[in-house]
RNA sequence: GGCGUCGUACCCAAGCGGUCUAAGGGGCCGGUUUGCAAAACCGUUAUUCGCCGGUUCGAAUCCGGCCGACGCCUCCA
């Protein structure tokens, strides 16, 4: 099955075809920096390494970009609280940001733009939109988009606009526009901004939200790129406004696939910190949460369905982890990795097709966990060949290059607990059962498991 | 008001008109193995897919209605 996604703009799933051959550009939506990222946001960002780690696996050259949105109403209105200047706030949250990502093993970016270092691009862009009328100035300085002058504004969502009620949010909007759905390219100073701001040629003030992504996708990626994804919550209407932005602009196709994960729900109820319901990354290692079993939760669901994060579910993440992390150690000590011959088992391609279509990650670990078992079973009964040993290693070295989930099983066994294995395998040499069992109790009360094998004891870390 | 999603076992979750006597994971129970434990493997766990009708030779899958949960509609991933 070739490479297809479900493309938001024609709502259906597409074949996926890179502009140029072999390279594919991608544009993903950063954090606003202006608080700690929470676990509904590492939903949308786990999707995109996701499809950022299978496409590097079908070998495909990806360029990723991932914008930082360091400046905006609510990183002024933080560092305004915080009575400190913006670049403080946005260099922390970023810094926080960057140690989550990390932690949670995604694959970093190529470039991280932020948008106080876009503004002269930005301002060209907003430039080039006022000379062919695209947008309009008013008396305090801002630059707004007006809609009625593209006629395909609604077109990703689907939305038409004059059917729209106006919600209370636009009634409130404080700046001055003609018609409320315009949306500011460029807001004019106002009192509360206070040093943020920069000069532009009709006037001092600072960049709307949505310019941004615009000018530094295209900056990074070029006038027409690949791939553009982010939460649903952004196709309108930032989404929205960034086509009709940039076709506006460049009169060039935008973007040719948008893929857009959906939300993580928690209690029934979207996540979100505008409710004050939300995990941070912090939180939940101290609830013991690792990594991988993270990855688990939040990829075990299709990226397109709403899924519910829930401390309950750890078990269920633990387990699996532990199930692969020990089958990966099996292998590993049966040698597989040399009896590799770089092909791959049956089961493989099956993982592929579901992959390919649109990221079924549910189904793809569904085949995965079926044939891990059959290996397993072989392995039992002793029946596997060196080839089918290879080709094990190689399909789970792959499937954990796109999914991570295996943890690293390497690790230094202090001295204290080596001897006390030496002690315990005396014991057992000598079948005393009991002197066994009491160092077994006294290993796990440490935090160190063992198991006995025919091979002999298995250390593992709790 | 407009646009849209979802309701499948104890829990999570696939299913896209016939191979569904409904994947896979977790849990439970039973078994093989084991000094014991763990791991691994085998088996069991939904005659049924929110409810009611309809279309069809055939529906969890299509259509209609109802009930329930949820999202977006100007700055929330």
């Amino acid at each position: 099955m070739p490479l297809q996604f479900y493309n938001t703009l024609k709502r259906e799933k597409e074949i996926f075809q890179p502009i140029e051959k072999g390279k594919v550009g991608l544009y993903t939506c950063g954090p606003t920096v202006y608080d700690y990222a929470h676990i509904g946001n590492f939903r949308t960002f786990m999707f995109e390494d996701l499809l950022k780690r299978w496409l590097l696996h079908l070998r495909y050259d990806v360029k990723h970009v991932m914008n930082i949105t360091d400046v905006d109403d609510k990183t002024i209105k933080k560092a305004k609280q915080m009575k400190v200047s913006l670049s403080r706030i946005t260099d922390k949250y970023t810094q926080y940001f960057m140690e989550d990502l990390k932690w949670l093993k995604m694959i970093p970016a190529d470039i991280y733009p932020t948008a106080t270092e876009s503004i002269p691009k930005m301002i060209s862009m907003i430039e080039r939109l006022l000379e062919k009328g695209f947008a309009y100035r008013e008396d305090d300085g801002s630059v707004y988009f007006n809609i009625s002058s593209f006629p395909n504004y609604g077109r990703l969502t689907q939305i038409n606009i004059s059917e729209q009620r106006t919600g209370d949010r636009v009634m409130e909007d404080e700046y001055d526009k003609d018609v409320p759905q315009d949306f500011a390219l460029w807001k004019g100073w106002k009192e509360e901004d206070g040093e943020v701001v920069w000069d532009a040629p009709w006037g001092r003030g600072r960049p709307g939200w949505h310019i941004e992504c615009s000018a530094m996708s295209s900056e990074s990626l070029g006038d027409n790129f690949d791939i553009h994804c982010g939460g649903v919550d952004n196709m309108f209407p930032h989404h929205e406004n960034e086509i009709a932005q940039s076709q506006c602009a460049t009169d060039q196709p935008f973007v040719n696939f948008w893929l857009h994960s959906e939300f993580l729900m928690l209690d029934g109820g979207k996540m979100s910190k505008s409710l004050g319901n939300y995990y941070r990354i912090s939180a939940l290692k101290e609830l013991g949460f690792t990594a991988e079993s993270i990855r688990y939760q939040l990829l075990a669901g299709h990226y397109r369905s709403k899924i519910t994060f829930s401390i309950d579910k750890k078990h269920e993440g633990d387990k699996v982890v532990q199930r692969l992390s020990d089958f990966y150690t099996r292998l590993q000590k049966m040698n597989a990795n040399e009896s590799s011959i770089g092909s791959m088992p049956e089961a493989y391609s099956k993982f592929r097709d579901r992959m390919n279509d649109d990221l079924d990650s549910p189904q793809a670990l569904a085949v995965f966990f079926d044939w891990m078992k059959t290996v397993n079973g072989k392995i039992d009964k002793n029946v596997i060949t060196d080839s089918e040993l290879g080709e094990a290693w190689e399909f789970l070295v792959a499937f954990d290059s796109v999914f991570g989930f295996i943890q690293n099983q390497d690790f230094e066994i202090p001295n204290k607990i080596n001897l006390l294995l030496k002690k315990r395998q005396k014991a057992r040499d000598e079948d005393n059962w009991v002197e066994s069992d009491l160092i077994r109790e006294q290993l796990k009360e440490k935090g160190w498991i063992v198991d006995d094998t025919t091979d002999g004891q298995n250390l593992k870390k709790v």
